[in-house]
DNA sequence: GTAAAACATAGGTGTTACACACAGGTCAAG
DNA sequence: CTTGACCTGTGTGTAACACCTATGTTTTAC
């Protein structure tokens, strides 16, 4: 019988995201008749610890929700789940090797603009140390 | 005198981006009186190009908007530059601690489940694999 | 008892950088 | 002149919430 802050707040997340989670129907609170509120029980924190778990583990939310969903169906979800983590992996590991290549592009960059002048806006040039930034890398390379 | 589609083939890019980035401001071309087309020139050619590298080097849309809308300020926008960049490379590399947390999270649970069986379906529980994944983790640092 | 302050609510909108869908316009070939 | 290929601008969808607003409720002060 709680309101959603005070299920928030027994889960360490904001109403925000209990509302959110109610909005997309990860959650199903009853109304309360009387002022037309949303009311939580056990089940629905149970229910959102689970969501956390998950969302630890990569999941995204519309796949919970197949998770959830998938009761219907009488057979256990774990193949599914273990499933979707072997396809999760290599797609977080893309990730870190785009955002290290990214890295190492910005701190390159950066180190080259510590020895330039500031361009003087000359209406042809918007930011000489972005604009010559590719002719830094190819003599990197060259 | 180029079209949305010749602009984005000569900067392999889609002709949605084209149109993403005049929408938001960044490209203004004129109008063909005759169709309503959008017509570029060799000045936006260079614009786009510029969006690409700066996009390359982590400068979000709005920020690319701010520097070059900076030229009517009349100073260099490169101090302005060197210090987005500065604040990016912090926020870039927590991106990449939390990814490799979130890794290794999603490789340990994935090992320790090749040894779990499935659940079955019992109307209290969702997914064992989840629901126990905090106990396994408890247990390592136990 | 009541009036004002403090807090909570639901629903709408904003965020990023585009991709996609859609109805309609344009243009070369036949 | 029509068929079909290609193009156009605009509207909507994406992920996971955060923020805003107008209203409703509860508490507090008097």
């Amino acid at each position: 019988m709680m309101k959603v802050s005070d299920l928030a707040k027994q889960a360490c997340v904001t109403a925000d995201t209990v509302r959110h989670y109610t909005r997309i129907g990860l959650l199903k609170p009853k109304r309360n008749p009387v002022n037309g509120y949303q009311i939580y029980d056990g089940d629905a924190l149970k229910h959102l610890r689970f969501i956390q778990k998950a969302r630890l583990l990569g999941f995204g939310l519309s796949e919970i929700q197949t998770i959830v969903h998938h009761e219907h169906s009488g057979t256990s979800p774990c193949p599914m789940v273990r499933d979707l983590m072997k396809q999760h992996l290599p797609q977080v590991r893309e990730q870190i090797t785009e955002l290290q290549a990214q890295l190492e592009r910005m701190e390159r960059a950066l180190a080259a603009w510590e020895e330039m002048p500031d361009g003087t806006p000359d209406g042809n040039t918007i930011c000489q140390l972005i604009e010559h930034w590719n002719d830094l890398e190819e003599q990197k390379h060259g």
